[in-house]
DNA sequence: AAAGCTTCCAACCGCACGATT
DNA sequence: TAATCGTGCGGTTGGAAGCTT
Protein backbone atom coordinates (compact mmCIF):
# COMPACT_ATOMS: atom_id res chain seq x y z
CA UNK A 1 0.00 0.00 0.00
CA UNK A 2 1.13 3.86 -0.65
CA UNK A 3 3.93 4.59 -2.73
CA UNK A 4 7.48 4.55 -2.37
CA UNK A 5 9.42 6.80 0.01
CA UNK A 6 10.41 10.48 -1.27
CA UNK A 7 14.47 9.48 -1.32
CA UNK A 8 16.67 7.39 0.61
CA UNK A 9 19.46 10.08 1.99
CA UNK A 10 22.11 7.05 2.31
CA UNK A 11 24.83 8.76 -0.13
CA UNK A 12 23.19 11.67 -0.95
CA UNK A 13 24.73 15.18 -1.18
CA UNK A 14 24.44 17.89 1.12
CA UNK A 15 25.32 21.68 1.41
CA UNK A 16 25.87 23.99 -1.54
CA UNK A 17 25.45 23.30 -4.95
CA UNK A 18 27.68 23.78 -7.27
CA UNK A 19 28.00 25.20 -10.48
CA UNK A 20 27.82 22.38 -12.23
CA UNK A 21 24.87 21.12 -10.32
CA UNK A 22 22.98 23.98 -11.23
CA UNK A 23 23.74 23.51 -14.81
CA UNK A 24 22.55 19.88 -14.73
CA UNK A 25 19.29 20.97 -12.58
CA UNK A 26 18.97 23.80 -15.03
CA UNK A 27 18.69 21.93 -18.43
CA UNK A 28 17.24 19.35 -17.50
CA UNK A 29 14.08 21.55 -16.05
CA UNK A 30 14.30 23.66 -19.37
CA UNK A 31 14.63 20.55 -21.53
CA UNK A 32 11.63 18.50 -19.75
CA UNK A 33 9.76 20.33 -17.46
CA UNK A 34 8.69 18.86 -14.06
CA UNK A 35 6.80 15.64 -13.80
CA UNK A 36 7.85 14.83 -10.33
CA UNK A 37 10.48 16.01 -7.95
CA UNK A 38 11.52 12.89 -6.73
CA UNK A 39 12.15 11.38 -10.38
CA UNK A 40 14.42 14.79 -11.26
CA UNK A 41 17.43 14.52 -9.39
CA UNK A 42 17.77 10.86 -10.92
CA UNK A 43 16.80 11.86 -14.71
CA UNK A 44 19.33 14.72 -14.11
CA UNK A 45 22.39 12.83 -13.16
CA UNK A 46 22.49 14.52 -9.29
CA UNK A 47 23.22 12.79 -6.53
CA UNK A 48 20.51 14.82 -3.93
CA UNK A 49 17.17 14.21 -3.29
CA UNK A 50 14.17 16.05 -5.33
CA UNK A 51 13.02 18.54 -2.11
CA UNK A 52 16.92 19.60 -2.26
CA UNK A 53 16.39 19.83 -6.27
CA UNK A 54 12.88 21.68 -5.81
CA UNK A 55 14.38 24.40 -3.75
CA UNK A 56 17.56 25.37 -5.64
CA UNK A 57 15.32 25.74 -8.29
CA UNK A 58 12.55 27.67 -6.57
CA UNK A 59 14.63 30.09 -4.94
CA UNK A 60 17.80 30.21 -7.37
CA UNK A 61 17.51 28.77 -10.71
CA UNK A 62 13.91 29.99 -11.91
CA UNK A 63 14.58 32.24 -14.65
CA UNK A 64 12.31 34.80 -13.78
CA UNK A 65 13.59 35.20 -10.23
CA UNK A 66 14.12 39.30 -9.66
CA UNK A 67 17.57 39.93 -8.11
CA UNK A 68 19.18 42.51 -6.49
CA UNK A 69 17.56 43.61 -2.44
CA UNK A 70 14.54 45.14 -1.89
CA UNK A 71 13.64 48.91 -2.28
CA UNK A 72 12.48 50.85 0.07
CA UNK A 73 8.93 50.44 -1.55
CA UNK A 74 8.91 46.51 -1.30
CA UNK A 75 9.70 46.91 2.14
CA UNK A 76 6.92 48.78 3.37
CA UNK A 77 4.68 46.93 0.81
CA UNK A 78 5.99 43.53 2.81
CA UNK A 79 5.80 45.78 6.27
CA UNK A 80 1.90 46.11 5.51
CA UNK A 81 1.09 42.27 3.50
CA UNK A 82 2.83 40.92 7.11
CA UNK A 83 0.43 42.86 9.50
CA UNK A 84 -2.36 41.57 8.13
CA UNK A 85 -0.98 38.01 6.79
CA UNK A 86 1.47 37.09 9.25
CA UNK A 87 4.43 35.31 8.93
CA UNK A 88 2.88 33.15 5.87
CA UNK A 89 5.48 34.36 3.59
CA UNK A 90 4.64 32.25 0.58
CA UNK A 91 1.06 34.34 0.56
CA UNK A 92 3.79 37.50 0.99
CA UNK A 93 5.88 36.15 -1.77
CA UNK A 94 2.60 35.56 -4.21
CA UNK A 95 2.19 39.59 -4.17
CA UNK A 96 5.98 39.98 -5.06
CA UNK A 97 6.79 38.52 -8.77
CA UNK A 98 10.10 36.93 -9.02
CA UNK A 99 10.91 36.90 -5.26
CA UNK A 100 10.86 33.59 -3.05
CA UNK A 101 9.18 33.07 -0.09
CA UNK A 102 12.51 32.53 1.20
CA UNK A 103 13.88 35.57 0.13
CA UNK A 104 11.25 37.97 1.79
CA UNK A 105 11.88 35.81 5.05
CA UNK A 106 15.22 36.22 4.90
CA UNK A 107 15.15 40.24 4.06
CA UNK A 108 12.11 40.13 7.05
CA UNK A 109 14.42 38.75 9.86
CA UNK A 110 17.59 40.31 8.54
CA UNK A 111 16.19 44.05 8.04
CA UNK A 112 12.38 44.57 8.52
CA UNK A 113 12.29 43.58 11.84
CA UNK A 114 14.71 45.68 13.30
CA UNK A 115 13.15 48.77 11.46
CA UNK A 116 10.02 48.21 12.86
CA UNK A 117 11.71 47.83 15.95
CA UNK A 118 13.36 51.03 15.74
CA UNK A 119 9.73 52.65 15.34
CA UNK A 120 8.63 51.53 18.95
CA UNK A 121 6.28 49.11 17.12
CA UNK A 122 6.24 44.92 17.61
CA UNK A 123 7.36 43.04 14.41
CA UNK A 124 4.76 40.04 15.36
CA UNK A 125 1.97 41.90 16.61
CA UNK A 126 2.66 45.38 14.59
CA UNK A 127 1.56 47.03 17.69
CA UNK A 128 3.28 49.48 19.56
CA UNK A 129 5.91 47.78 22.18
CA UNK A 130 4.85 48.42 25.62
CA UNK A 131 5.65 52.03 26.47
CA UNK A 132 8.45 52.56 29.30
CA UNK A 133 7.52 55.89 31.31
CA UNK A 134 10.88 57.42 32.59
CA UNK A 135 10.05 57.90 36.33
CA UNK A 136 12.38 61.19 36.13
CA UNK A 137 9.95 62.70 33.19
CA UNK A 138 6.66 61.13 32.55
CA UNK A 139 6.97 62.55 28.89
CA UNK A 140 9.33 60.96 27.64
CA UNK A 141 10.01 57.02 27.46
CA UNK A 142 12.80 54.98 26.50
CA UNK A 143 12.22 53.14 22.92
CA UNK A 144 15.40 50.88 23.75
CA UNK A 145 14.88 49.78 27.20
CA UNK A 146 11.90 47.89 26.41
CA UNK A 147 12.04 45.08 29.73
CA UNK A 148 14.97 42.94 30.02
CA UNK A 149 15.46 42.27 26.81
CA UNK A 150 16.70 46.32 26.44
CA UNK A 151 20.06 45.29 26.47
CA UNK A 152 19.81 42.94 23.56
CA UNK A 153 17.70 45.87 21.76
CA UNK A 154 19.97 48.52 22.02
CA UNK A 155 22.78 46.06 21.19
CA UNK A 156 20.73 44.77 17.56
CA UNK A 157 19.90 48.90 16.92
CA UNK A 158 23.57 49.95 17.95
CA UNK A 159 24.73 47.32 15.24
CA UNK A 160 22.37 47.98 12.39
CA UNK A 161 23.61 48.77 9.31
CA UNK A 162 20.42 49.65 7.05
CA UNK A 163 19.70 53.00 5.79
CA UNK A 164 16.10 52.96 7.89
CA UNK A 165 18.20 52.24 11.07
CA UNK A 166 21.22 54.71 10.56
CA UNK A 167 18.84 57.66 8.90
CA UNK A 168 16.40 57.26 12.10
CA UNK A 169 19.45 57.48 14.30
CA UNK A 170 21.25 60.31 12.90
CA UNK A 171 18.38 62.24 12.14
CA UNK A 172 16.99 62.37 15.86
CA UNK A 173 21.17 63.11 16.47
CA UNK A 174 20.99 60.74 19.28
CA UNK A 175 22.33 57.31 18.17
CA UNK A 176 23.09 56.09 21.72
CA UNK A 177 20.07 57.29 23.88
CA UNK A 178 16.75 57.82 21.75
CA UNK A 179 14.06 59.33 23.66
CA UNK A 180 10.49 59.99 21.95
CA UNK A 181 8.18 61.83 24.25
CA UNK A 182 4.83 59.97 24.75
CA UNK A 183 3.08 62.93 22.27
CA UNK A 184 5.46 61.97 19.51
CA UNK A 185 4.90 58.58 19.96
CA UNK A 186 1.41 58.53 20.43
CA UNK A 187 1.63 60.79 16.97
CA UNK A 188 4.09 58.23 15.25
CA UNK A 189 1.35 55.54 16.06
CA UNK A 190 -1.69 57.40 15.52
CA UNK A 191 -0.47 58.38 11.82
CA UNK A 192 0.81 54.60 11.29
CA UNK A 193 -2.77 52.79 12.52
CA UNK A 194 -4.63 55.86 10.18
CA UNK A 195 -2.34 54.74 7.48
CA UNK A 196 -3.33 50.68 7.60
CA UNK A 197 -7.12 51.90 8.04
CA UNK A 198 -6.75 54.08 5.00
CA UNK A 199 -5.38 51.18 2.69
CA UNK A 200 -7.77 48.56 3.63
CA UNK A 201 -5.32 46.21 3.19
CA UNK A 202 -6.98 43.64 4.41
CA UNK A 203 -10.08 43.78 1.68
CA UNK A 204 -7.33 44.13 -0.28
CA UNK A 205 -5.49 41.03 0.15
CA UNK A 206 -8.93 38.97 0.40
CA UNK A 207 -9.69 40.36 -3.23
CA UNK A 208 -6.09 39.02 -4.37
CA UNK A 209 -6.02 35.53 -2.70
CA UNK A 210 -9.60 34.93 -4.12
CA UNK A 211 -8.94 35.83 -7.70
CA UNK A 212 -5.70 35.68 -8.47
CA UNK A 213 -3.43 33.94 -6.07
CA UNK A 214 -2.35 31.60 -8.00
CA UNK A 215 -1.41 33.67 -11.39
CA UNK A 216 0.77 35.35 -8.91
CA UNK A 217 2.50 32.80 -6.97
CA UNK A 218 6.25 33.16 -6.87
CA UNK A 219 6.31 28.96 -7.12
CA UNK A 220 6.81 27.79 -10.70
CA UNK A 221 3.76 26.41 -11.50
CA UNK A 222 4.59 22.58 -12.35
CA UNK A 223 1.17 22.53 -14.90
CA UNK A 224 2.90 26.22 -16.66
CA UNK A 225 5.96 24.31 -17.13
CA UNK A 226 3.96 21.50 -18.57
CA UNK A 227 2.02 22.40 -20.84
CA UNK A 228 3.16 26.09 -22.14
CA UNK A 229 6.33 26.98 -24.07
CA UNK A 230 8.86 29.76 -22.55
CA UNK A 231 7.33 31.70 -24.83
CA UNK A 232 3.68 31.29 -23.63
CA UNK A 233 4.91 31.14 -20.02
CA UNK A 234 7.01 34.16 -20.26
CA UNK A 235 3.46 36.01 -21.91
CA UNK A 236 1.37 34.83 -18.96
CA UNK A 237 3.84 36.13 -16.54
CA UNK A 238 3.96 39.26 -18.21
CA UNK A 239 0.57 39.58 -17.98
CA UNK A 240 0.41 38.73 -14.61
CA UNK A 241 2.73 41.05 -14.00
CA UNK A 242 1.32 44.01 -15.57
CA UNK A 243 -2.25 42.70 -13.82
CA UNK A 244 -0.53 43.20 -10.60
CA UNK A 245 0.90 45.94 -11.30
CA UNK A 246 -2.20 47.60 -12.63
CA UNK A 247 -4.08 46.06 -9.22
CA UNK A 248 -1.44 48.07 -6.96
CA UNK A 249 -1.43 51.57 -9.08
CA UNK A 250 -5.26 51.24 -8.57
CA UNK A 251 -5.02 49.89 -5.02
CA UNK A 252 -1.94 51.95 -3.16
CA UNK A 253 -0.05 55.17 -3.36
CA UNK A 254 3.01 54.49 -2.37
CA UNK A 255 3.94 58.26 -2.92
CA UNK A 256 1.52 59.00 0.31
CA UNK A 257 3.22 56.21 2.18
CA UNK A 258 6.74 57.64 1.51
CA UNK A 259 5.34 61.00 2.54
CA UNK A 260 4.24 59.48 5.62
CA UNK A 261 7.70 58.06 6.60
CA UNK A 262 9.21 61.07 5.55
CA UNK A 263 6.79 62.44 8.59
CA UNK A 264 7.65 60.11 10.79
CA UNK A 265 11.22 60.41 10.30
CA UNK A 266 10.28 64.16 11.14
CA UNK A 267 9.01 63.60 13.92
CA UNK A 268 11.34 61.45 15.51
CA UNK A 269 14.27 64.18 14.55
CA UNK A 270 12.24 66.43 15.85
C1' DA B 1 47.33 42.48 10.41
C1' DA B 2 44.46 39.55 12.74
C1' DA B 3 41.16 38.05 15.99
C1' DG B 4 36.55 38.40 17.30
C1' DC B 5 31.99 39.74 16.26
C1' DT B 6 27.92 40.54 13.34
C1' DT B 7 25.16 40.16 9.33
C1' DC B 8 23.26 37.83 5.63
C1' DC B 9 21.29 34.18 3.14
C1' DA B 10 21.37 29.48 1.06
C1' DA B 11 20.04 25.32 2.54
C1' DC B 12 18.19 22.03 5.69
C1' DC B 13 14.60 20.11 8.76
C1' DG B 14 10.24 18.73 10.24
C1' DC B 15 5.45 19.28 9.88
C1' DA B 16 0.88 19.74 7.48
C1' DC B 17 -2.18 18.50 4.13
C1' DG B 18 -4.10 16.88 -0.06
C1' DA B 19 -3.35 13.10 -3.32
C1' DT B 20 -2.57 8.46 -4.28
C1' DT B 21 -2.49 3.53 -3.71
C1' DT C 1 -10.23 3.41 5.10
C1' DA C 2 -5.62 3.51 6.33
C1' DA C 3 -1.01 4.04 5.01
C1' DT C 4 2.11 6.47 2.47
C1' DC C 5 3.74 9.83 -0.85
C1' DG C 6 4.58 14.53 -2.93
C1' DT C 7 4.73 19.03 -2.26
C1' DG C 8 4.66 23.34 0.05
C1' DC C 9 5.52 25.95 4.04
C1' DG C 10 7.73 28.16 8.03
C1' DG C 11 11.43 27.86 11.43
C1' DT C 12 16.14 27.29 12.05
C1' DT C 13 21.05 26.81 11.17
C1' DG C 14 25.83 27.01 9.42
C1' DG C 15 29.22 29.28 7.18
C1' DA C 16 30.96 32.96 4.16
C1' DA C 17 31.61 37.75 3.95
C1' DG C 18 31.98 42.05 5.97
C1' DC C 19 32.89 44.95 9.86
C1' DT C 20 34.98 46.43 14.23
C1' DT C 21 38.37 46.62 17.61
Amino acid sequence: MGRQPCCDKVGLKRGPWTIEEDHKLMNFILNNGIQCWRMVPKLAGLLRCGKSCRLRWINYLRPDLKRGGFTEMEENQIMQLHSCLGNRWSKIAAHFPGRTDNEIKNHWNTRIKKRLKLLGLDPVTHKPIELMENTDDKNEINLLSNSSKGHQEHKEIKSLDSHAGKELLESAGKAEDTKLTLEDTTDLINCYEMFCRNMDLESWISQETNTSTSSYSSSFSLDDSNNLSMGESASLRKDSQQKWADSMNSTLSWDSFNHLEQDLFFLLGK
